[in-house]
This record gives C-alpha cells, sequence and structure tokens, in this order.
DNA sequence: GGGCGTCTGTGCGCCAGCGCACATTGCAGG
DNA sequence: CCTGCAATGTGCGCTGGCGCACAGACGCCC
C-alpha cells in the first residue's frame, strides 16, 4: 500500500516549503538555525480563535486548513495551507489573533519559526515582508472565492475545486482522507460528499478506497471543477514566486 | 422627504474617515496635499478584476462593495467597506490587482490617494504600513465570516447582518437601496430579500419605503442576526483605534 | 480467525431558496 | 392628470442539500 509518509532517505530540506525557497539567500541563512522541523499529525490544532499562534508554520508535507467553527458546531473551512504558503499571518498582519482556528487535515511535516521571530523579520526586513504579503493577498483571494463557491456553486462542483485545492498543496497525486473529513471541510453532510465522490469515481476521476484517494485523471477533474479553482490558481502564480515553488507543479504521477 | 445627501455645510474632513482620522499627525499632514475629495455616486466602479487600481479610496459618506462576479454574471459580496477603512489594499499587498470588483453601492464621498503615492507611503513610513496591515487583517475576517455565513446561514439573518453591517460604516440609521441591490450583494434572489424585509418590518426592527430603510430597533436587529455580525464587529473594533473613527458608534437617532 | 469499530453506500421525508410569471404601487415627467 | 417605469408584493412547482436511519464492507487487533 503507498502511502504519503515522506521517504526515510529524504533529506529534511526547508526548500521543500514554496515560501522558504523564494526567501533571498540571505534572510533564509539567518532564518535557518531558527527553523523548527516538527511532524504534523492528523487533527493537530496550530492556534485557536481568540489565542494568538506560538509560531509561524510552514508546511512540507502537510495540509491545513483555516476553519471557522460556529456557535452551534457547524463548520466550514475559508482556505487551505500546504507547501506553498504559511499558516498565522496574523502575526505580520497585526493584532495577533483571529476569529479561525488552524487544523492540520492532511499528517505530514513542515518547518516552525516563533511568533517573535516572525514579527521581527517581516518588519525588519524588507523582502521577507514583500514576499509574506503577496502570500496572504493569495490567501486573501483564496478566502472571497471560497465565500463565492459557498454561495453559488454546487457540492460536486466544489468538490472537484477541494481536491484539486489540496493536491496541489502535496507533492503526489494522493490524498489520505475520510469523507467524513471532507465533509466536515466544506460544511456540508458526509452523505453528500460520498454520492458526489462516488460520481467522481464513476466517470474514472479518481479512485477511492477507505480514506484514500488517488486522482487518476487530473484534467478531467478540473473540467468538472467550478471556476473557483482555477481563479485561484492563476492568482496563486502570479503572486508567488513560480519557479522557487518545486512541489506546485507536481507531475500527476 | 429625509435624504443620506451630505449637508451643504459640512465641513469635507477627512477625518470623517476612520483610517485618515487614526493617521498619526506627521503622516496626515504629509497626506492632505495629496488627498483628493471625491463624489462618489451609485454604481461607480473603483477598479476592475485584473486591472490595478488608480488610487485607494477612503470613503467618508459612501459605501463601497468588493464583489465577485462569475462566469455565469451570479455575483455575490465578499465585504462591504465604509467610513472606517479603504478601498484597494492590493496597492500594498502585492500583486496590484485581484479577481473582485469595488463598486460604490452607497452614494456619497470619500477620500482618494494616487496608488503610486499610497504604495509608497506603505513602504516609507511603518506607522502607516502597520495602520493598513490592521485595517486588511479586519478585511479578512470580515472576508472569511461572509464565507462561513453564506454557507450556514439563512437568508433572514444575513439580511440583519448585511444592514448592520452597512449601517456600522455610514453616519445616520438610515440606508439608501433597493432591494434588487442587496439581493445582488448578497447573492440571492430579490424576492427573497422582499420576504425577509417585510417580516423585519413586521417585527418593527426597520422601515421600508421604497428604496430607503429606516433602522428603528437596532438593538432588535442585532438579536435577529446571526452571530457573524458580532464576530466581525469585535474583530474590528479590537483591530482597529476605537477612538478614531467616530462615526463607528454612531448613535442610532 | 472472529469480533468490532470505522468508513462507506442508500433510502426516505423535509425545506429553503430558485426561477418564473404576474399583480400592485409609488413616483416622475410630459 | 395621466402615462410609464422602476420598485415591491405574491403564488407555485422544482431541486439541492439536510437530518435521520440503516445496511454493507473493509481492516485491524485480540
Amino acid at each position: 500500500m503507498v502511502t504519503l509518509r515522506v521517504p526515510p532517505g529524504d533529506a529534511p530540506d526547508p526548500l521543500l516549503n514554496g515560501l522558504l525557497a523564494a526567501l533571498p539567500a540571505v534572510d533564509l541563512q539567518r532564518w535557518l538555525p531558527q527553523l523548527e522541523r516538527v511532524k504534523m499529525p492528523l487533527g493537530q490544532v496550530l492556534y485557536e480563535p481568540g489565542a494568538a499562534p506560538s509560531h509561524a508554520y510552514f508546511p512540507t508535507t502537510s495540509l491545513v486548513t483555516l476553519l471557522y467553527v460556529m456557535e452551534n458546531g457547524a463548520m466550514s473551512e475559508i482556505a487551505v495551507i500546504g507547501n506553498e504558503g504559511m499558516v498565522a499571518v496574523s502575526l505580520f498582519m497585526g493584532g495577533g489573533q483571529t476569529p479561525s482556528r488552524a487544523v492540520v487535515h492532511g499528517a505530514g511535516e513542515g518547518w516552525r519559526l516563533r511568533a517573535r521571530v516572525m514579527a521581527a523579520e517581516f518588519e525588519q526586513s524588507p523582502a521577507v515582508a514583500k514576499l509574506m504579503l503577496r502570500f496572504t493577498q493569495a490567501l486573501i483571494v483564496q478566502m472571497a472565492q471560497t465565500a463565492v463557491c459557498n454561495r453559488h456553486h454546487q457540492l460536486p462542483e466544489q468538490l472537484c475545486r477541494w481536491l484539486l485545492l489540496n493536491l496541489d498543496r502535496l507533492p503526489g497525486s494522493q490524498l489520505r482522507m475520510t469523507q467524513e473529513l471532507i465533509a466536515n471541510m466544506l460544511g456540508v453532510r458526509r452523505e453528500g460528499v460520498t454520492e458526489a465522490a462516488l460520481r467522481l469515481q464513476k466517470n474514472g476521476l479518481i479512485r477511492y478506497e477507505r480514506g484514500l484517494i488517488t486522482v487518476l485523471d487530473r484534467a478531467g477533474l478540473e473540467q468538472s471543477s467550478c471556476e473557483c479553482y482555477a481563479v485561484v490558481k492563476r492568482q496563486y502564480d502570479r503572486l508567488l514566486p513560480p519557479g522557487a515553488c518545486a512541489a506546485r507543479s507536481a507531475p500527476v504521477a
């Protein structure tokens, strides 16, 4: 059985994260001693609503979701972050905390930087600041598109968008996640995801086996997705240094 | 008939905008010669998707909506901006353009600053940068909450939220807008707004007369709103200098 | 290798919001 | 004053997604 775990021989390379890879050499050198390599298990909470994050996280093989939990317990994802970005932009945006929760929904690894270091770096290095702001702008686009998508598009299309967004933020073409989890992220019923996933499987776009999704036809998935995926993708490509993010254009295998 | 037009005797005061008012005196003095007072008529487009904004706008008595228009023509608002903030954060976030469109949906006035000036100010004055980023963070919260609200809450509650958000960003307690326009902002049917508005009127919360909404019972409106309004409001109050924004806590009249 | 918990498939009735088609009602201008 | 148009009120069938209740099915652990 194929797993998504990082191969043991794989060098713990900060460059697996697109933002770290895009840092000027000078800045990266300064960061390296401060960067801490961390495992990010499924379900780990990186920060809670109303509490200031302790670290900024830079995923390499993990996936993080920013989600809002409502009073009645209903929840909804507002953005995905993977190897293209960082978690906890509020550290430099100001205010420190947000009403959102950051949860690992795809187990893997990443790097982290202490909150104070992150804030100081942002203030002292214009290059760092510029890069982080561009990423934040991309994140804004993703959140805005999520809002519109939630209003106007239907579950099957949204599922395609979601799968693609996650796929782009991981090396490889497999996702390890249950339909229940996906339903929570999308803020819909589990049964709805089952039905939509079945349809995708019947069309030969994916293979689904108890918590493991294999994408068989990526182009077809893009066809079946709503426009939201393309809009977000285009903005990410435009805003983030394209050469720097190795994993962003991972082959479909 | 009462109108919302700015009284002729009213001094054209940049301080009517919360962000301008929150600028340190030094910065404001430097800005003043560059600030241009502008009328902002209903329907005016401040920037288009894919085009870099020419100016940053600071509304005083106008309301601006950031909205996404989809391929099929359906649209949805992702944030409201009024006298508490500014339009065109992408000028300093980087990238220049966004997939959103900024449209005046409440006629009034405001100030504007040329794009290049705005970008330069952001780079050169840490105080300016800090203030703008905090506002952007607040804007992010509003957008995220919109996404969740679109997913989980029902039209009547959303209407209350929307009215309150708009009300907070204007002096006075009246809104000049048709149900058709509101429906476009919320991304729903006009008939749905009619029905929801009727209910609010029957409960004595608002009075509706052909394009003019008068809020009669603000507290009741907050009661009838979903939690989203309170969440956003709390974050704005926390992130933006509370004393500085005169109009933010306008009396209900 | 048998049992059990997790994950997935399926079938209801229900309802908010949609799309459509009108009826009404102010208000402005000739 | 009368006409015309924009704004608002109302009804009706349709559908996507919800909540609920189970039925298989796979895999892991004892």
